[in-house]
DNA sequence: CCACCCGTAAACAAGG
DNA sequence: TCCTTGTTTACGGGTG
């Protein structure tokens, strides 16, 4: 069997108790997670869903005053104490629900009405009852959330987001996620009028849709907040405590107030100052049925979209989850190190793809960007499989893929130990190209492999071999004879000439090819230059940490382009000119310290940024894979 | 069915 | 002798 150059431990014995190890702390979170959904609290911490529990208990006893209170009114049959809690919060559910609903009739009868005055005095009253209730509860919504929120600063509560265990209520939909959290905010934001946080109207409404909203139920809000002294009304229940804040630390910036101009739905008012915007606020926005019933719609909205985000967040993790599944047999191969990687993606996947299969904490390369924990995530989940390896279900298969998504999965195949859809050859080349002098040796390209690729830090036997292989077999790459020795460079037209043979069709993309012909080394640029067109965004994040990402990416594209036949040349794309991506390149990596070629290397800094730590780990990994092929 | 591409495995040779 | 590098052949799967 061939030897990597460097120091490439075999040690099989440890790699596989550490991946074990790792497994197992993985397999730990998940069960942790699920105990914890399940209402048993490990270790003094307590779940959302326990949250939820003691949330809704306390509810109940806000609950039976309430009832109690009603039954006074409506005559109703009183519950004993000793009722089961669910039949009661269902009560407690039903009796909102009416109350709303006849506050919304009144409502309706009142706009619709216009100003025409009729409503009796019953309706008055009735009216003035439910406020009164709904006051009431809320204070004991205040009260109890300042107790959980007390707990929670003690440490002894931690609330988590989307808890699988959580009714799917509203309730559930209390414990804003972070996403959650910025969604609202910029809900709150950007809908002109949305319903305040920091102001009290709203969150009247709250109760009726959100009995326990409000993950971080803020006191300080309470206490803090201008508005609600200024208002002398209730403090708001549904405020995440960021938002709070945020609000309070600019006392005149607020979410209702921008332009001049009050940005309750609808209103548009313009208030010179803040302190006439208040005044308006209390006088024309006052706690009313018709502010009510807009903070309603607003909740709802803001549910919706909440609902919307979170049906989209589940189907992003189904959609991993699949993609995962199926590019990986649930082969247990126990992987090794870099566990310090692991624990923080553990973290993420554990969350992102609550799956039993082993994780494999094999991301070496470490999440240089936790900005795009999603992909990553997954892909931690390694995939050992190493039997059937499909090739090319790229070319066709990833045509509709965006130079986002490629920039996307860049990242994902560094972190994640799946294969690749690019051929050998493809990787080869964009090695080469991605190099400053555009050649590369045989070790570095490896080195390149093992860097770029998840994939390619195990079963180095195998694609190693296939990378001789290739090298040698395709005409495109021309191997020269260098004073150190020999390099591989890339012959374009060669390259390009055995492409069109395989996939018919798409001629928008054809364009890359052609400029590759035109441009040949510079090539790269030209792509990265569209790529940076389209998706600097993403782009960027994901490359902040490595440069060299965006040629990968430009490389994937270029698999990807080429895999379609392109018809039709000159277009934007080709410009010569060097994108954002490609003036980074010099900076761009170098293969690592570790590589005894390398010299040409302005480069090298990215690396050590990023992989120095884990290269070692890439070095362990490179061998384990001839023994995992064993296994 | 065929041709082609691709990945994998392996044998072999040359050189350090 | 061992390892790396490089070449070559063979085989099987996928695809058009």
């Amino acid at each position: 069997m061939m030897q990597e150059s460097g120091p490439e431990t075999k040690s099989n014995g440890s790699a596989i108790p550490n991946g074990a190890g790792s497994g197992n702390h993985l397999l730990e979170c998940g069960s942790l997670r699920e105990g914890r959904a399940n209402g048993e609290t490990p270790s003094g911490e307590i779940g959302a869903a326990d949250l939820a529990h003691i949330q809704q208990q306390q509810a109940l006893q806000v609950a039976r005053q309430l009832l109690l209170q009603q039954q006074q009114v409506s005559g109703l049959k009183s519950p004993k104490r000793n009722d089961k809690q669910p039949a009661l919060q269902q009560q407690l559910q039903e009796f909102y629900k009416k109350q709303q609903e006849q506050l919304q009739l009144q409502l309706l009868q009142q706009q619709h009405a216009g100003k025409q005055p009729k409503e009796p005095q019953q309706q008055q009253v009735a009216a003035t009852q439910q406020l009164a209730f709904q006051q009431q509860l809320l204070q004991m919504q205040q009260l109890q959330q300042q107790h959980l929120l007390s707990l929670q600063r003690q440490g002894l509560l931690t609330i988590q987001p989307g808890q699988p265990g959580l009714p799917l209520q509203p309730i559930a939909q209390g414990m804003i996620p972070a996403e959650l959290q910025q969604l609202w905010k910029e809900v709150t934001s950007s809908h002109p009028a949305e319903e305040t946080p920091s102001n009290n109207h709203s969150s009247l409404d709250l109760s009726s849709t959100c009995v326990t909203t409000s993950s971080a139920p803020s006191k300080t809000s309470l206490i803090m907040n201008p508005h609600a002294s200024t208002n002398g009304q209730l403090a708001p229940v549904h405020t995440p405590k960021r938002e709070s804040l945020s609000h309070e630390d600019h006392p005149h910036s607020h979410p209702l107030y921008g332009h001049g101009v009050c940005k309750w739905p609808g209103c548009e008012a313009v208030c010179e100052d803040f302190q006439s915007f208040l005044k308006h606020l209390n006088n024309e926005h006052a706690l009313d049925d018709r502010s009510t019933a807009q903070c309603r719609v607003q909740m709802q909205v803001v549910q919706q979209l909440e609902l919307q985000l979170a049906k989209d967040k589940e189907r992003l993790q189904a959609m991993m989850t699949h993609l995962h599944v199926k590019s990986t047999e649930p082969k247990a191969t126990p992987q090794p190190l870099n566990l310090v990687s692991s624990v923080t993606l553990s973290k993420t996947a554990s969350e992102a793809s609550p799956q039993s299969l082993p994780h494999t904490p094999t991301t070496p390369t470490t999440p240089i960007t936790p900005v795009t924990q999603g992909p990553s995530v997954i892909t931690t989940t390694s995939m050992h499989n190493v039997g059937p390896i499909r090739r090319r279900y790229s070319d066709k298969y990833n045509v509709p893929i965006s130079s986002a998504d490629i920039a996307q999965n860049q990242e994902f195949y560094k972190n994640a130990e799946v294969r690749p859809p690019f051929t050998y050859a493809s990787l080869i080349r964009q090695a080469i190209l991605e190099s400053p002098e555009k050649q590369l040796t045989l070790n570095e390209i490896y080195n390149w492999f093992t860097r770029m690729f998840a994939y390619f830090r195990r079963n180095a036997a195998t694609w190693k071999n296939a990378v001789r292989h290739n090298l040698s077999l395709h005409k495109c790459f021309v191997r020269v004879e260098n004073v150190k020795g020999a390099v591989w460079t890339v012959d374009e037209v060669e390259f390009q000439k055995r492409r069109p043979q395989k996939i018919s069709g798409n001629p928008s993309l054809i364009k890359n090819i052609q400029s590759s012909h035109a441009y040949c080394t510079p090539l790269n640029a030209a792509l990265q230059a569209s790529m940076a067109e389209n998706s600097i965004p993403l782009y960027t994040t994901a490359s902040m940490g490595n440069p060299t990402l965006g040629n990968l990416a430009s490389a994937m594209r270029e698999e990807l382009n080429g895999a379609m036949e392109h018809t039709n040349s000159n277009e934007s794309d080709s410009s010569p000119g060097r994108s954002p991506m490609q003036a980074m390149h010099p900076v761009h990596v170098k293969e690592e310290p570790l590589d005894p070629d390398e010299n040409e290397g302005p480069l090298s800094l990215v690396t050590t940024a990023n992989h120095s730590p884990d290269f070692d780990h890439d070095r362990d990994y490179e061998d384990e894979p001839v023994n995992e092929d064993m296994e």
